[in-house]
DNA sequence: CTTTCGATGATCT
DNA sequence: GATCATCGAAAGG
């Protein structure tokens, strides 16, 4: 049995995608972790690279569903998206945080941390952890070296705003496990009451 | 525990 | 020249 082609269809909404892909495994030539924090960015959407409109930086955002879009935040860190919706959307995911389980010591020595809650708990260090650079830009979510294994178990899903932006942080799209020690940052007990109200 | 601030460079105005 | 979907160290309570 072979779970490395990946069942997720990223021809959804980012809301959606960013839901589903909680409590996946993530590897990039074998290591990774679970995905525990992800965010959806959507076109009309003023904290979106996207918003303005095609751009050289933002070009995978507005390819085919199921590619990385990768950029660097800040001068310094690199942080990977998978493009959603549709070709022409600008829409994408942003992978926030991981639970390391795949290939601990090396993203030990890439990260300089020994730490595993600090290993990957964050979109710069989820880069870090995964050697995730420009050359990844515009890469395969479904094939090498990407690889995406179904969850296991069932997830306590959470949802709250989104962090760390400077424009439209209102909107609940940061989605999350609940109480992970692998977060980037704790959802609010309002967000777990309202994570429960959805199902 | 919390807040503050510097690093660093691509992108866009 | 300003902005930025960040991080880590330092300082303060």
């Amino acid at each position: 049995m072979s779970l490395t082609r990946s069942p997720v269809n990223f021809a959804q909404s980012p809301q959606t995608v960013a839901r589903q892909l909680i409590g996946w495994t993530l590897l990039v030539d074998g290591i990774g972790g679970v995905i525990v924090e992800t965010e959806a960015y959507d076109m009309d959407d003023e904290a979106s690279h996207s918003f303005k409109g095609p751009t050289l930086r933002n070009a995978p955002m507005f390819g085919p569903p199921g590619r990385a879009y990768v950029y660097l935040s800040y001068g310094l860190h690199w942080c990977l998206n998978v493009v959603c919706q549709e070709a022409g959307h600008g829409a994408a995911v942003l992978l926030r945080a991981l639970e390391p389980t795949h290939g601990l010591e090396a993203m030990r020595a890439r990260r300089g941390c020994h730490r595993a809650e600090l290993l990957a708990s964050g979109p710069g260090r989820v880069g870090q952890a995964l050697a995730i650079d420009r050359s990844f830009n515009g890469l395969a979510f479904d094939e090498p070296p990407f690889e995406l294994l179904a969850p296991r178990d069932e997830i306590e899903l959470v949802v709250g705003v989104r962090i760390g932006i400077t424009k439209a942080g209102h909107l609940p799209w940061r989605f999350g496990i609940a109480n992970s020690p692998f977060l980037s940052k704790r959802f609010s007990e309002a967000a777990h009451g309202a994570a429960r109200d959805l199902v």
